[in-house]
Order: C-alpha cells, then structure tokens, then sequence
DNA sequence: GTCTATAACCGGATAGAC
DNA sequence: GTCTATCCGGTTATAGAC
C-alpha cells in the first residue's frame, strides 16, 4: 500500500517531465516507466491510457496555474502603488517556482487536443470566472475615483499577464538573442520585475 | 516542369498548415500527402525526410517574421509620438495577417528540437543582431535627449513585443476567458492596439 | 502490485514500375 | 515526375505469470 502509492507518484512525477520536454505527442510510455523506475505495465495499471494520463497531469498542473491568478488577485485593498509591484513579484516569483507550467501551456495550447481544451474550459468555470468580474470591477472602480486612469479594465489584465508572463514563454528565443541577460536569472528577473513596474505606474497613475 | 514546381509548392503550403496543427511531432507525412493531393512518395521526391521538410517550412517561415522585425525597428526618426503608434500598429497588422506564425513559435520553441535551435540561432544572427543593437542606441540616446523618460533600452523592447505577440500566443486561453472579445477580430485587435500604444505613451513620455 | 512477453497497429521511409 | 506496394522499426496497449 505504501509502496503502491510512492509508485502512482513517481509516474507522476515522471509523466510530468516528459509531458513537459517533448510534449503530448512526442511523449513515449517507455521513456515515463523508465524516469519513474518503473514499467510500461505500471503505468497503464495506474492510468489506462496515455490519453488518461495526459489528462490527470495537465489537470493537475493547471490547476495549481488557476489557484495562483485567484491568489494574485484576491486583494481588498486595490491601492494601485501598493498591489501592482505586489502582483507583478507575486506572479514573477510564482513562474519561476514552476518554470514547467508556462513550458506545458506553450507548447499544448495550440494543439487542438480536446482533453487541454476541456480542462481548460472546466478550470476556467470553476475558479477564475467569479474573482475576475471581481477585479474588472476594481479596476473601474479605481478609475472613476481618481487612484488611476481610467482605462479599460479587460485591457489591463491582459498587459499585465502579457508583460509577466512573456519572459518565461519565449525564453528560448531571447535567451539566443541576450544571452548574457539570461547568465544570471536572479537579475534578470529582478531587472525585469522593475521596468514592468516603472511602466505600469507610470502609465497609470494620474499626473 | 511547370506541374512539378506546382506539386513542390502545394507540399510545402499542406506542410506548414500540418505542422502548424499538429505540431512537429503529431506531424503525419500521409496527411501532408492527402491535403496536397499528392501520395507520401513524392513528398520525399521532393524533401528528403520529415526533418529536411520541417526545416524547410520552418527556416521559410521565421525568415519572414525576422524581416518583419527589420521593417518594424528601421525607423531613421525616433519621435516617439510617431514611431511608438506606427510600430504597434504595424507588429499587430503583421501578425493577424500571419496567425500562423505564432502559433508555431509557441509550438516549437519549447520543443528541444535542434533543427528549431539551429534555425532561429542563425536567421538571429544574420538579420536580427544588427538592428537590435541601433534600436538600443536610438531609445538610449532618446531618453538622454529627454524625448522619453530614460528606461532600460533591452527591458522596452522586451515590453513592446510582449504587449504586442501575447494576444496572438494565448488566443485559446483568452477566447475561453473572454469569448465576447474574440467574437469581432477587427474590434479586438483594434482595442488592443490602443491599450497599448495608450500605455506605452503615457508610460514613456516625460511629465 | 509488479514484471515479461507479445499483440496489434502505425508511421517514416524506400523500391521499382510507369 | 508520379504512383503503388511494401518494408521495418517503433509505439500503445494487453495477456498472463508471479
């Protein structure tokens, strides 16, 4: 029993990496069962399929990715020169914790594989739909009384997500063209956290 | 002769929409044939296997979108007022009228591919490195001149693409989220287009 | 629960006729 | 240049012993 369940995990855990490096269709059963120290046969003993498994571990992670943005955004108090240098540490220290999960959602975005369609759609219904009317409703509601321009609520939660996460989805591209940014993550996370900070303040406070 | 240019291209035009769908991996040469109206025989007439044929497509394709970054930053007049609008407005055009291309980079780029690797190292270096490094001369010398706030010349192109390609790398998420905004391209686009250039304006422009 | 062996199928690649 | 038939290795999945 005790045993069992190490195995479930170290499957899992496996699953996890190989989904991550070669993605849904170039992930191989036999590479899974070797990672975990185990055999093929486990897996499907386990999961039944590989379709099966695709869809526990992408759930999983997701779900984690979904509970994050509820976090990030559950704030009472909505004085912007206070929550946004907190929501863009919280969210830049948050991927760099999981580096694997803006990886996976690059890569199985696009891939018209309904499983990564429907956990999405669930995930989405279940615990992002209330906290970002939520939000929406902060933001305009900071805009009419003065604490910030009024812009377009939809629109600011998409620049904020896009300036965050967008460090991490092409890091392979910019790392080819500023390699020496990315010798020393600390700093370029740390460089990267400030001028997303100086740009949003700037551009939102009131003058 | 005539008829053979016209079976080469239209594989190559079934290739990329293939590779495009279903990714490197999830890639079937039978559907390349089928959509081509040819028979997998002579898709290796022409390429010589899977890879040589996916480097083909690939190289074609970012060779494109590397030319569109020349275009984009080759400006000899750095008032922002002007550039910063025309840029976005250009990045954005660009890129709906070429929706294939980021899904493919989001495809890709995580993939450890090394014809992936190879590729976007040497179109980087033969038509990207250059301009980058003037772009980054123009925005230091623009802000020692007072035109824009001083800001880190690396960290505001960063922004720039980022604000700019993300609508594009997370269109399936953002329909699920917000479908009522993906429901009219046309006006998406244009709204984005002006929380941006908006942002970016007020962001950088001195006081 | 764990493992070996194998079924059943699929997909990249090629031979060879026309 | 084009097409059919086929090879062959690899991949998901299962049967069945322990």
């Amino acid at each position: 029993m005790k045993e069992s369940e190490s195995t479930r995990e170290k499957i899992k855990e496996a699953a996890t990496a190989v989904f991550v490096e070669r993605g849904y269709d170039g992930a191989r059963m036999q590479e899974i069962a070797d990672r975990a120290g185990a055999n093929k046969a486990m897996i499907y003993y386990y999961f039944n399929s590989k379709d099966e498994l695709f869809e526990a571990i992408f759930t999983e992670n997701f779900s984690t990715l979904f509970e994050m943005f509820g976090k990030l955004f559950d704030v009472p108090d909505f004085n912007p020169e206070e929550f946004l240098p907190r929501l863009v540490h919280l969210h830049l220290t948050f991927l760099r914790n999981h580096p694997h999960l803006p990886r996976m959602m690059a890569r199985e975005i696009h891939s018209n594989n309904p499983i990564v369609d429907r956990v999405v759609r669930q995930l989405f219904k279940e615990s992002a739909r209330p906290f970002l009317d939520e939000v929406q409703k902060h933001i305009a509601r900071a805009g009419k009384s003065g604490l910030i321009r009024k812009v377009d609520p939809v629109q600011l939660i998409w620049n904020l997500i896009a300036l965050n996460l967008f460090t991490f989805f092409t890091e392979p591209i910019m790392s080819v063209v500023w390699p020496d940014q990315f010798a020393d993550t600390d700093k370029l996370l740390a460089e990267r956290e400030r001028a997303i900070v100086d740009l949003l303040l700037y551009g939102l406070l009131p003058r």
